[in-house]
RNA sequence: GCGGGCGUGGUGGAAUGGUAGACGCGCCGGACUCAAAAUCCGGUUCUGGCAACAGAGUGUCGGUUCAAGUCCGACCGCCCGCACCA
């Protein structure tokens, strides 16, 4: 086995320098940003990351190559609760705990011979690094893009923490898995909500981003047109005269049949005093909370306040005022109304309440017969509608609102979903939110000049909650207004705000101001980044709104942080478990076509589903175990040769054994080469066919693998090489004067062809090749295939009678119609399709194919 | 329920509407070897046939076309996202 140094190409590139740039590149530079999402610091690699950064590395080697000025930094999302947890558990500081963790991830990923500018390392846990972000914050909290304000909060029980509904899956903590509960708290909000409509209209602008996660964000944005209507009560209740309700279908208010109110409407509230059965409705629905509704479909429940509001647009009708648990309080004016015929929703809620059903859209195929147990939600013709009776749904909507603006009791309304960013946790090992409450003056920003708030080091994690609160000088600070004693906030950020701006930082990492605007003007947005799907919503979506907020603060002059998105696939691998349940890892199993034995017992196990690699399942191939036995160019060329990149892919050990053997059979192939001799003096005879050949081959592998690499096809650039390689060596087993110059020359294009996927195979095979020359491949530039060996003389054409394959010719590529045909007719499987009926029609596809219609 | 995606050999997958299964993995056979590993050569969609060849074949059914894995319609299955958003 052939053993290529790695830590030796590792080193000269490090050397050269190769992978630094500058932050001001020269004007006439091409720059080309690429970035993968950085990682958590959790101090090993997994096969994940190696995927990840793989494919970000080959787009960042292969346009270097191109002549593009590449930056392509690393960092840490350092801060986060698994250090808190450390250090609950084994009494290690977060910090030390997170340095070595970072140490030990570096030289692990280091090994994997990134194109990386390791000079722009930072972590988020720097005070370089977050306190500039408190200072970023002061700027928003100047310009009204911060606010704070009491709400229901998302509580974590586990972790101890709020979450941001985005955090919340499932009714669940994202990170703890643990059942959410409501509480009341004062929170600090980011007003992303501000920008819903640039972040929706945004996304028209980023055509190199997956439809889906458009999509994706597109709905999570939200946007809603409709009206909001003013239902006068008929009798008031303390200061309430009327319920404002939201609605998009006004073309129905003639179907209304009910009013809800969300049970945290204040309305709700005032009725609970006067009426106990109202107060304990809404105590109980209080008392499932969220938590419990989320799990699974909640039963519609709901109450009669007795309160009845008139109908807006038929004198004398009153409507009854229920209170109903699946009316949303925080979405449009935690009101409705609902008609039961045209909303599914309503409609169950009226069959459980005995209230009437009047359908009032008849639908464009006349259907018009009493509702059922489905309502009809498209579009038709009104009925039983008064003045809009015949009006399309569409033109009823219009004239009703427009009535009832007359009226002065609606108006337009667009609505969002998005709600604003929670961004308190209570947490210690996070960014310090910058602010100092004082009871006479509110909350104050902290002065500038007493950046950064620094996390103090002398804490304890043996009581649950925030160390902070509990630290005893820490938080004590003079109000920088009138300078009496104040306290600290002692809540920390969110850690998505630290992954909100990173990539901005990486163009200057060093500037004094958090973003150097001029070099982030040259570098952004990032061309291509590259990560998972698991962040298409929520870091995304953060990422975007700094970007758009801090252009508008003047820190930035773009609008959009990536232009370029690409979201790759799990790693995957089969899971085994003993006769008694328990997960086996893949290194202690024997596999074979025939099933799989406990190496150490011979204990025959279960063969489980294919699933996302997880510690719990024991599924997990460590790369550090196979770089150190195949090499990091293995592992390389398995997650790239696999399958598409976008899709999730299986680790197996078959796998990444093959990709050994290849890369082995290359570096064998080419030192032979390497060591022929290269005839000199005898340039003067022909070119023979096997030179042509294999000139053509190259060219064509250049060619096809330049196109692969562009449409991030990673799986079919590599099998072009394979082809490439098995020609190369056919090529090799032949004798031909002058064929050692065209072997030679063979091996120089396919280094830099695999140079981007198995940089130190590729510097090998260079080096064996040009022992005496000191360049490295990883600076030289992209072969271009030269044209003419694109061209070909003589072209397979398929031949199909009836569109059925009946044999294939072999013409020159211009040979004309009737050539094609006569050739073809001399084929004896095609004569014999054709037999004595004869040809009504001949379609030549020149180069392709030619088909034939015969009489029946 | 709504939105999106995907169904191709034993397996991962390839295929601007123009020779379906490139390339790899696995498997089978052979060479080398005392043997194994490694390496090399050959075969490998299914059915029939010694073969030449013929028939069938890209989830199912239908359509457009000289020609459909690819385009259109309906259905089945799987995956992902969202979901009382009024």
């Amino acid at each position: 086995m052939v053993k290529v140094d790695e830590a030796l190409w590792q080193r000269r590139w490090k050397e050269a320098r190769l992978f630094s740039v500058s932050d001001h590149p020269p004007q006439e530079a091409k720059t080309y940003y690429v970035l993968e999402m950085f990682p958590y610091p959790s101090g090993r690699i997994h096969m994940g990351h190696v995927r990840n950064y793989t494919l970000g590395d080959v787009v960042a080697r292969y346009k270097r190559a191109q002549g593009f000025t590449v930056l392509h930094p690393m960092g840490w999302d350092a801060f986060g609760l698994p250090a808190e947890n450390a250090a609950r558990d084994r009494g290690v500081h977060p910090a030390t705990w997170t340095r070595e963790n970072i140490a030990a991830m570096r030289t692990e990923l280091q090994s994997l011979g990134l194109s990386i500018d390791w000079e722009r390392e930072f972590a988020t846990c720097d005070p370089e690094y977050y306190g500039r972000q408190q200072d970023l914050f002061i700027d928003m909290f100047e310009h009204g893009l911060v606010d704070r304000r009491e709400s229901a909060v998302n509580w974590d029980p586990v972790d101890q923490t709020v979450l941001a509904n985005e955090q919340v899956i499932d009714g669940r903590g994202w990170r703890s898995g643990a059942l959410v509960e409501q509480k009341r708290l004062s929170q600090w909000f980011l007003r992303i909500s501000a920008y819903a409509p640039a972040l929706l209209a945004g996304l028209n602008n980023l055509p190199r981003w997956p439809e889906r996660v458009r999509l994706m964000q597109e709905a999570w944005i939200g946007r809603s047109e409709g009206a909001e209507i003013q239902l006068a009560l008929d009798t008031p209740i303390q200061d309430h005269r009327a319920i404002t309700i939201y609605t998009t279908r006004a073309d129905t208010l003639y179907g209304m049949s009910f009013v809800a109110l969300a049970v945290d409407h204040p309305l709700s509230a005032a009725c609970a005093i006067s009426d106990p059965a109202v107060a304990a409705f809404l105590a109980d629905c209080r008392r499932l909370g969220t938590s419990e509704a989320a799990i699974g479909s909640a039963e519609k429940r709901g109450i009669d306040t007795g309160l009845q509001i008139r109908h807006p647009l038929i004198p004398g009708r009153t409507v009854p005022v229920w209170i109903a648990n699946f009316v949303l309080m925080d979405y449009g004016s935690g009101a409705i109304f609902g008609c039961p015929a045209h909303d599914q929703r309503d409609l169950e809620f009226a069959r459980l309440t005995d209230l009437p059903v009047l359908r009032v859209v008849r639908s464009d195929t006349g259907e018009d017969a009493p509702i059922g147990s489905v309502a009809y939600t498209g579009p038709g013709t009104m009925m039983n509608s008064g003045s809009a009776d015949g009006l399309s749904s569409d033109e009823a909507r219009a004239r009703i609102v427009d009535l009832l603006i007359e009226q002065g009791i609606a108006r337009r309304v667009v609505n969002w979903r998005l709600r604003d960013w929670g961004i308190s946790r209570q947490r210690y090992w996070g960014c310090p939110i910058p602010i100092i409450h004082c009871t006479s003056c509110g909350a104050q920003p902290v002065p500038r000049h007493d950046l950064p708030v620094l996390l103090p080091d002398d804490v304890s994690f043996d009581l649950p909650g925030n160390p902070l609160d509990r630290h005893p000088t820490w938080g004590v600070v003079p109000c920088p207004r009138c300078g009496r004693t104040a306290r600290r906030e002692t809540d920390t950020f969110d850690t998505f705000v630290d992954s909100a701006w990173y990539f901005a930082r990486f163009c200057a990492p060093r500037a004094s101001q958090p973003i150097d605007r001029e070099a982030a003007t040259r570098w952004l947005p990032v061309d291509q980044y590259v990560g998972g799907i698991e962040h298409a919503i929520l870091h995304l979506l953060y990422a975007r709104f700094f970007t758009h907020a801090l252009r508008d603060l003047g820190r930035l002059d773009v609008s959009e942080p990536f232009s370029g998105l690409f979201t790759q696939g799990m790693v995957t691998h089969e899971t085994y478990r003993t006769g008694g349940g328990q997960w086996v890892y893949p290194d202690d199993v024997d596999r074979s076509p025939e099933g799989a034995r406990l190496r150490a017992t011979g204990e025959e196990l279960q063969i489980g589903r294919v699933e996302k690699m997880s510690k719990s399942k024991c599924n997990v191939i460590a790369p550090s175990a196979i770089i150190s036995r195949y090499g990091a160019d293995t592992a390389r060329w398995f997650v790239l040769s696999d399958n598409p990149p976008e899709r999730d892919m299986e680790w197996t050990e078959n796998g990444a054994h093959g990709c050994s053997r290849f890369l082995q059979r290359i570096v064998r192939l080419c030192e032979e080469i390497s060591g022929r001799k290269i005839d000199t003096g005898s340039t003067g005879h022909e070119c023979g066919p096997v030179q042509r050949s294999l000139l053509r081959a190259q060219n064509r592998t250049i060619a096809s693998v330049t196109e692969a690499l562009e449409h991030f096809a990673f799986n079919v650039a590599i099998a072009r090489i394979h082809e490439f390689v098995n020609t190369l060596a056919d090529a090799a087993q032949a004798g031909e004067p002058g064929l050692n110059t065209a072997l030679h020359a063979a091996v120089n294009v396919l280094c830099r062809l695999i140079c981007p996927m198995v940089p130190h195979v590729a510097e090998h095979i260079h080096s064996a090749l040009c022992p005496a020359s000191d360049r490295l491949v990883a600076e030289m530039p992209w072969p271009v295939a030269d044209a003419s060996w694109l061209i070909v003389d003589r072209v397979t054409v398929a031949i199909q009678v009836m569109g059925k394959l009946r044999g294939t010719i072999e013409v020159p590529v211009d040979a004309p119609a009737e050539i094609v045909l006569e050739t073809a007719l001399r084929e004896p499987t095609v004569a014999r399709a054709v037999g004595d009926r004869s040809i009504l029609k001949k379609i030549y596809v020149p180069r392709r194919v030619l088909n034939l219609v015969v009489q029946e």
